[in-house]
DNA sequence: TTTTTTGTTCATTCTCCGTTCATATTCCAG
DNA sequence: CTGGAATATGAACGGAGAATGAACAAAAAA
């Protein structure tokens, strides 16, 4: 379940954040300050924060300095309209959005939502995808279209990495290193032959990505533009 | 330069807000509906759209999902008070951010300013741009405009440093030591064949840059001036 | 066990591209 | 205008690097 840290001096709003937040389906947790929430943030494990900017002891801007330094979770700052001047200072300090008080509840709901998503995209590395093909590290099948290819563990190793990195070439050294280790023994050229391998059994299953060469350098995944 | 392209129905407003983003030292381009601003995409390279959502043809939530789907840049929508309750769908064609009308220029500017901090993130250290056509280092690609070709490496390497000197003579003397290595024992006419290789790729392609001859001396690497 | 799959090596074939060379064209000094 | 020097261009070659097919050992599945 999402959680989400609220951060304000004023015990309604934490209230009232915290009745729509939970409405939402989201776990909430409630700081009134920013020692306390630097605090639960030790604790729990949140995912994204919402700051006010007035409070006493650490104004939110400090307090979102602190957090960025700390965590890797998106933040967004409360502000009262008077203090629209001061937004760059937040912005300057990492946030990732902020909300003009008085807001909408809902306009907080798109706003979290956004930043998850976001966030989730980044952070959500056990899925792959270019156009028709999504790659499904936990369980390391391919699927293009509706039809599902479980690959050696070799081959799938190497497209996984190449699709992750697309557009950029890697030598047969590199690819070696990352894929088989550092203590592998045996010849550069066994990338090649994997490589062949890919090639032969997607070259007519899609478009999507296509291995290209890059003579005296290596190999690269070229995705399709569309 | 970093340019952003602006789609509103009303001309009241794109002149506003072209003045405004002028004024930040944006690069501005303006469409009316959504079928020129894909005709304009298609031309230029952009690095941000911000999209009104009432508009004519086609409303700015078709617009976005198209966008999303052909390029990668990031998208505003500008919606009115009234349609609050249309955000979701705004966000769910993927657009990264919204703003509710009426807006104060100065809030679209941090939101920008936060959405290209965030795009450029991705972006790499090792691109070189001029005009329309980027050199990725890479991959050894050159994209101009929305296509991508990848050159033999040693035309690569030539006018990748060429392009990195724009406007500065080299000697083939020059050019074989920086690219070749001090080693090389070749010709120094190999360069002319590599020159004339990357002039006969590139002339009807764009006109971005230009190879130029300096009887005597060596060569030069013209950009466009616009 | 037998059978199949997978990772690697090896030998052969193939192809690309960097280079050279021969010829045409352009430039400019005289 | 003209001849000689510099550059452009087309063509061809050769070799290094890549593709490929086959073979084999090891592991997994039957």
């Amino acid at each position: 379940m999402t959680a989400i840290l609220i951060v304000d001096d004023d015990k309604n709003i934490l209230k009232l954040l915290d009745i729509h937040l939970v409405k939402q389906g989201y776990k909430v947790f409630q700081a009134k300050d920013g020692m306390e929430a630097l605090e639960i943030l030790r604790k729990e494990s949140c995912d994204l924060a919402v700051v006010d900017v007035m409070m006493p002891f650490m104004d939110g801007y400090t307090l979102t300095k602190e957090i960025r330094n700390l965590y890797d979770i998106p933040v967004i700052l409360l502000t009262a309209k008077s203090q629209i001047e001061d937004k760059e200072l937040g912005f300057q300090a990492g946030t990732d959005d902020y909300l003009v008080k008085p807001f909408e509840p809902k306009e907080l709901s798109y706003r979290i939502k956004a930043l998850l998503r976001r966030y989730d995209h980044q952070a959500d590395e056990s899925i792959l995808r270019t156009g028709n093909t999504t790659i499904n590290q936990k369980s390391y099948e391919v699927q293009i279209g509706n039809r599902s290819y479980l690959l050696p563990l070799k081959e799938f190793e190497l497209l996984s990495y190449l699709i992750s990195h697309p557009r950029q070439v890697f030598s047969r050294e590199h690819l070696i290193e990352q894929i088989w280790g550092l203590d592998f023994q045996g010849d550069e050229r066994t990338v090649d032959v994997h490589i062949k391998r890919l090639r032969q059994r997607f070259s007519k299953l899609t478009d999507d990505f296509q291995i290209k060469t890059v003579r005296g350098v290596g190999y690269l995944l070229e995705v399709q533009r569309k």
